[in-house]
Order: structure tokens, then sequence, then C-alpha cells
DNA sequence: CTGAAAGCGCTAACAC
DNA sequence: GTGTTAGCGCTTTCAG
């Protein structure tokens, strides 16, 4: 590939000259400039990116730890930031990890660290990023992408909220005259702040809530794929009768699983039970009756984390920020009655 | 960040002993491997690969352009394969296309040579990859992943092959009675491949065809999300009745919407129409029947990839390889009868 | 505009 | 084992 010294010898001008001329720099003559650009041109020149992060310049590389593969179809997030971190002329590093493990999650960033990225983009829990703060410091830019909030973080974080999206959800159930409902989720320390959540707003609104109220995918989800571990799950909690009259589950996978699992006993949804999934992928409009779903704002959650991003790496000296972007009830026919025809109480929209 | 130079001042050694110890190079004592050892460790020594890739040693990276948004799940393939590379030292950039647009397939390229990445991973079209033939110079490797085989290019290639899965299909479905199946898939050149040969096998084996068996989605697909353009095809082609007995969908999201749309007319799957994916996606086993489906052998797929992209950084110089994966008919009741009970004439299995 | 020189971190060759 | 030297491609500085 061709050099700088290359263009030089060709066009019998200096290096620094050619250097600087390719840099865009005021004051050398048009005629310069144009042998320059034909040389350039002609031999297919491209700068090395490495000698210029060598030189302590940037890199214009990014490092990403996200999931990829979930169920929650958080890759087009992803995706959309690499669309628009390809357009600024940054590439993107790509790594994936379970977010628990906090070795692996240092390996990837010293991996990153080692390539010089000139900022990491990680979906993670705050007491995780609280660990892994050393292996952050080679970075000029951290945005940090987090379920819940927390003060101690001095990076910049976008909050994903839930929260709000329970609360809307639970309120619904409580006002379409729902009196018992259960959620489904793996019951594990990273999901019981949702649980909590969950079972503290069904008091707030007058619902019965008990031990029995939380599915818990765990001891199924280690021996099966996803969707049998969640029939499995359901077979196991409903083995004496369906005591419940609407079903939250944490993935709209494991509410397709629902459906077919109500739909097999002559359970009616959403007459005898209400079923509302998360993520509102594609296919829940497909589902029969038409699945209801937390809808993730995705649009809303890109737009933030790139703004973010690309401001920090603009200006690496800006004190850390703090945004939120929060999920949404998506209603449709499996959670009951309309959203619309319930609007005489509505307080939440 | 340390350097060897830090540790060779640290420790009293020469720079070249520093460096020789870090590489594990033999000859040097046991006190000075000791001495450099306890130095690094205690200064976060981490080896600048920028400086390395500079030198001409690799710089241990590994570029991709890969579906990752698309509905076949194909980012599963990816990621493992990025697993894979994980464990190897090497880190991936990401990118993705539509492989349609060759400028951008180009910037793409020219941005992961400009950061000496060691090779590209690529899932494009054997005419794309010949267009980019300049442009994939730069690489001492280049796996590409094709869905036709070709024989003027010359790179390391992984042959995704899909005609056999659509003859097996075809096949059963003629010999379980059906008489007349249609194709479901945006009729573009990219796709009529997939629809002559699923029209020749129709024919082959006795079954109809003519213009009226490719429902083509590419009117719809432009104006609504995808399912959404699923439907309005469905009900544009079979607006004077329903006038097959198998629809052969390009998606199990496709196939979803098809299922939707017999049930809603009261028409019975699979007693008046079969109805087949692709993709086998995990929820196809959801659906009301279960979904018959094109399964893409995804873990054979990330196994061949893997053994020649690692054998090819390993050694260069290797001859250009080629290999077939094949993807498989997954039976399920949305099809008809099961393959078991057609043992009898059973060719395939 | 030119030309020289230094440095980013690491590797490789060679004389001691 | 040590120490020196040169070089990968680029940027920056500074004297002409």
């Amino acid at each position: 590939m061709a050099t700088i010294l290359d263009i030089s010898r060709e066009t019998g001008l200096a290096r620094t000259t050619v250097a600087e001329v390719l840099r865009g720099k005021a004051g050398y003559s048009q005629t310069s400039r144009e042998k320059v650009e034909s040389a350039a041109r002609r031999l297919g020149y491209r700068p090395n990116f490495l000698s210029k992060a060598l030189r302590g310049g940037k890199s214009m590389s990014i490092g990403t730890i996200w999931p990829m593969r979930g169920i929650t179809g958080d890759v087009d997030v992803s995706m959309k930031v690499m669309e628009q971190a390809r357009r600024m002329g940054y590439i993107i590093f790509q790594d994936e990890e379970d977010h628990h493990d906090v070795s692996l999650m240092r390996r990837i960033l010293n991996g990153y660290a080692d390539r010089r990225v000139d900022a990491v983009l990680l979906w993670c829990s705050c007491e995780m990023l609280l660990n892994l703060s050393d292996d952050l410091k080679p970075f000029r830019g951290v945005v940090a992408v987090t379920p819940d909030p927390a003060n101690a973080v001095r990076y910049d974080m976008v909050v994903h909220d839930r929260y709000q999206a329970i609360e809307e959800t639970v309120e619904y159930l409580a006002r379409t005259g729902r009196r018992r409902a259960a959620i489904v989720l793996p019951d594990d320390p990273s999901q019981r702040s949702k649980i909590n959540y969950f079972l503290r707003c069904c008091e707030a609104n007058g619902m019965e809530s008990d031990e029995r109220s939380v599915v818990d995918l765990r001891p199924f989800k280690s021996i099966s794929p996803f969707v049998e571990s969640c029939q499995l799950a359901y077979e196991s909690h409903f083995k004496d009768g369906i005591d419940i009259d609407a079903l939250f589950c944490g993935a709209d996978h494991s509410a397709m699983a629902a459906l077919r699992f109500f739909h097999d006993r002559q359970i009616r949804v959403p007459e005898d039970v209400a079923i509302i999934g998360w993520n509102n992928i594609e296919l829940s409009t497909l589902c029969r009756p038409p699945l209801a779903s937390i809808d993730r704002a995705h649009n809303q959650l890109v737009e933030t984390i790139s703004q973010m991003l690309f401001s920090r790496l603009e200006n690496p000296d800006l004190p850390p920020r703090r945004q939120t972007v929060h999920m949404k009830f998506a209603w449709r026919e499996s959670a009951g009655v309309s959203v619309e025809d319930t609007t005489n109480n509505c307080t939440f929209l």
C-alpha cells in the first residue's frame, strides 16, 4: 500500500508538504495540491490508522460489549449505533458477554485497550461497572447502558428504565378488573429488582400477591431451550389449576409459550387470563390473540446513545452525563380491553 | 500505560531482554525472567498491538460483514465465530450490509484495510465478490460465505446451500399428495435462482406450477414492516380464492403470517394447505400447528467457517478452499403427515 | 514551501 | 545475556 513517502517521491514534494496537504492544511499552492491529490489517487494512497494512533492520535475505533444474541432484539440498537459510527468514520469492535462474568468482561476490555480503541459502549449493571473501574481507565470515552440507576458511577450513563413500564402495566391490569397476576422470569439476583417492583405495584393497586406470584424459569432454563423451559415451568407451576387472571411474561417468547399452554387447556385469553409479553418483537402482532408487550423504545435508545457517544469522542473533557430512556406498555388484544376503552380512569397516558 | 522501556528501566535489564522474555523466548536466566515478570505485573504492562502491527506483525483483528439484523438468525453464527476468535486472541470488527451496495461494501473493506485487519469474513454473493476483488487484496485471509457456488472465485469459500433443502421439501410435499404449491418470496434477482429451483423441483415431481406459483412480497415490502407486507401480499394473491394445497415461505415470519391468514379464513393447516417456513427459528415450535421449516445448520456452518478462517490465519499460503454446508428440511405438523409415516418411499433421509 | 529530526512501542539483526 | 541501531508510517516542531 502506498505511503506518504511514496507520494513525496512521485511528486517531488517534501514529505511534510504531502502530509499536510492531505490533511487539508491551508497555505499550499493549488498546483502542489493537485499534484498531491492526483498522485494519491493514482497510487491508491490510504492513510495508515495504526501509525496515526501510535503517535497518540485517535484510532477511530470503538469497542462494544453488547447482548447480540438475546431474545430482546437489542442487536438492532447496536447495529444502528454502528451505522452511525460508520458515518462518522469510526469502526466497531463487537463483543458479547452475559455481563455476569467479571473476569471475561475484563479480558474483553483489556483487548480493546490493547488496540487503543477510542471509546467503549457497554451494556452492564452498575455493580459490574464499579468492579470494572480500573479496566475502564484507558478509554477516552465510556458509555454504559444499564437497567438500574446508580449514583456512584462516573461514566456517561443511559438508564434503560423498565420500572415505569411495569407500573403502567400493573395499573392497566388493575383498572381492567384483574385481581391476581403472576410474573414469569428466572428468579435470579439480576431479575430480583424487577420482580420486587412488580409485586409492590400489585400491592399498591390492590391486587393479590404472594410467593406463587412468581413463575420461576430458573430450574428449567439450564436443562432445555428457552421456550421449552417455559412450557415445563408452566406445567409445574399450574399443575393444580390456574389460580391467576393475568400473566406478565419477561419475554415475548415466554408469553407465546403461555398462549400455547393456555390454548391447549381451553383457557381463554384474554377473557380468563390476560397475557403480556416483553420486548415487543415483530411477531407479537401475529399471535392469536395479538400479544400485548413492553416496547423497548429502541429508536430513542439509539438516539440517546449515539448523541452521548459521539459528543464524548469530540470532547473528552465533558463531565459525566446521565439520561433515562423508558420502556413502554404496548397494548394488544391479549391484555384485555383496549387502553382507549379505559380512558375514564386513565392516569398514565 | 507501561511499555517495555518502563520495565527495562525498572528492572535494569536491557530493552531487548525484556521484550524477548515477555515473548517467552528461551535462553534467559530464571532471575531475569522473574524480575521482568514481576515488574510487568506491578506496572500493569500490556503490549501495544498497534506498534506490533505497524512493524508488520499481525494486528490480531478480523473484520466481518455479516447480516446481523435479518430474520434468518444468522447473528448466532457470527457471534459463535466471534467467541472462537476471542479464544484465539483475535478481536472482531463487525459491520453489516445488505450486500447489494458495492460502494458501501467497498467503503467498509477499505476501513478494515486501513486498520490492517488480518482477515475478513463476509457474507455475500459470488458476483459481489468478483466486483470486490481489488478491495480484498490487502487481506492476508478472506473467507466468503455465499448462497451459490461459483468457480471463478479464488478465496476461501463456504457455500451455504439451500437447493438441497428445496429439493427435500418439494419431494416431501409430492409424496404426501400435494399437487400445487406456491413459494413466498420477494421476486427480485437475488431470490430468482431459489424461485426457479423451486419451480423446477415442482415440475420434476409432477406438481403443477405456473406464474401464480410465486407470491411476490416485493410490492408490499417497501411500504410496510415485514409481517404486515406478508399479510397484504396474501390478501392480494388469494383474493379470488385459495388455489393451492401447499405454501413454501421464504421465512418463518412469512409462514407465521400465513398461518394467521389461513386461520382467519377457516382454511385448515395442514389438512387443506401445508405450510413450511424457512430458518427454523425457536418460536416455530410454538405455532398452532407447529411450523415445519428449513434448518440453516448453524452449528455446522460455524464449525466450517472457524476451521477455514483460523487455518488460513495460521498459514496464509494455503490454496483457496471450498466447502458446502447444506440447509435441511425440518418437519413439523404444519407440513402434513410426519416424515416417518412416509418411509416406504423415502429417498432423501 | 522545504528538509531535518524526534518520537509513538515494538521487533530484528548484529556485535560484544 | 547486553547494548546499539534501524525501521514500520505518520505527526509535529523548527530553522531555513
